[in-house]
DNA sequence: ACTACATTTGCAATACTGTTGCATTAATAA
DNA sequence: TTATTAATGCAACAGTATTGCAAATGTAGT
C-alpha cells in the first residue's frame, strides 16, 4: 500500500473510534454509520487503519475482534496494555496504564500480546 | 444439564485433545476426526467438555477459538497462564508456567483471563 | 482548474463459522 | 431388559469475513 486516501468513509470511522470509551466491533461501527457506506467497505477501512498502526485490534474473549484507538498515550505509549470485558455491561475497554509482567522461557521471540480480562466493570459494580 | 454420557464423538475428541501438544480449533479437530461424527456435534462436544471445566478455551490472536488441556496441572493448576501462537508453524501453545502478573484499578471484579503472545516458538527460531 | 492515475468503494459471489429445532439414536440407571 | 433422557444427525438459518471487478473518487502534478 503506497500511498492512503482521506475518504469520507476513513474520516467518520476514524472520528467514531477516536471519541469512543470503548473498543468498538465492526457490527457496532456499521449500525453507528447506517448508510455512510457498506459493511465490506467497513473492513477494509478497519484494516487499513490497523496496518497504519493508528488503530489497534482487540480481541475479546468471546472471540469478537474490535479497535480501538489509544487516548493518553501521547506522552508514553504502552502496546501491551490489557483489556477489560464487563460481563454485564458487555464493553470492553483499554486499560492503558495496566501493563501486566511475565516472563516467557528463552528461546520465544514475541511479536504481538492480546490481553483480555472479563468480569465487572467499576460502572456495574 | 444433569448428567453427562460417555459417547464415541466425547471419547474420540477428547483423546484427541489430551494427546495434542498444541491447542487444537473446531477445523482441526473436525479434519483428524473425518467421519466419525458431523461438524454440529464437535460443536456440542466442545462446548460441553468446556463447561464440564475438562478442557480450556484459548482465544488467539486472530479471533480464532482453538481447544486444550493442561498436562502437569496434577500438582498445582494454573488457570491465568499465557497462550503461545507461532506466527511460523501457526502452532497454539499452551505456557502452564508462566502466569503473568498485574494489578487492575480497584473497583473491577475478574472472572476469566485470555492472556496470548504471538511471535516465533522455539522450534522455529 | 483540469487531467491522469492509483486508491477506494460498491456490489456480487463465495466461504467460513456458529446456533437452534426436531426427530431419531444411543448411553445409563433401575 | 426396559425406561428415561442425553446426545446425535440433519435442515435451516444467521453472522462474519474475503475476493474480483467495474465504477467512483481523492490527490498530485500541470
Ligand atoms: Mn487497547
Ligand atoms: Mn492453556
Ligand atoms: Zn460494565
Ligand atoms: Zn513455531
Amino acid at each position: 500500500m503506497k500511498n492512503t486516501r482521506n475518504t469520507r468513509a476513513r474520516t467518520e470511522i476514524l472520528n467514531l473510534i477516536t471519541s469512543s470509551e470503548e473498543a468498538l466491533s465492526h457490527s457496532q461501527i456499521q449500525s453507528s454509520l447506517k448508510d455512510l457506506c457498506d459493511r465490506f467497505t467497513i473492513y477494509r477501512v478497519l484494516d487499513r487503519l490497523t496496518y497504519e498502526g493508528i488503530i489497534h485490534k482487540v480481541v475479546n474473549i468471546d472471540g469478537v475482534i474490535r479497535y480501538a484507538k489509544c487516548h493518553n498515550c501521547d506522552e508514553k505509549h504502552h502496546p501491551d496494555h490489557i483489556h477489560f470485558s464487563c460481563e454485564q455491561c458487555h464493553t470492553v475497554t483499554c486499560l492503558e496504564d495496566v501493563e501486566p509482567q511475565f516472563k516467557l522461557p528463552k528461546k520465544y521471540k514475541v511479536h504481538e500480546v492480546n490481553f483480555t480480562v472479563s468480569g465487572i466493570c467499576p460502572s456495574c459494580s
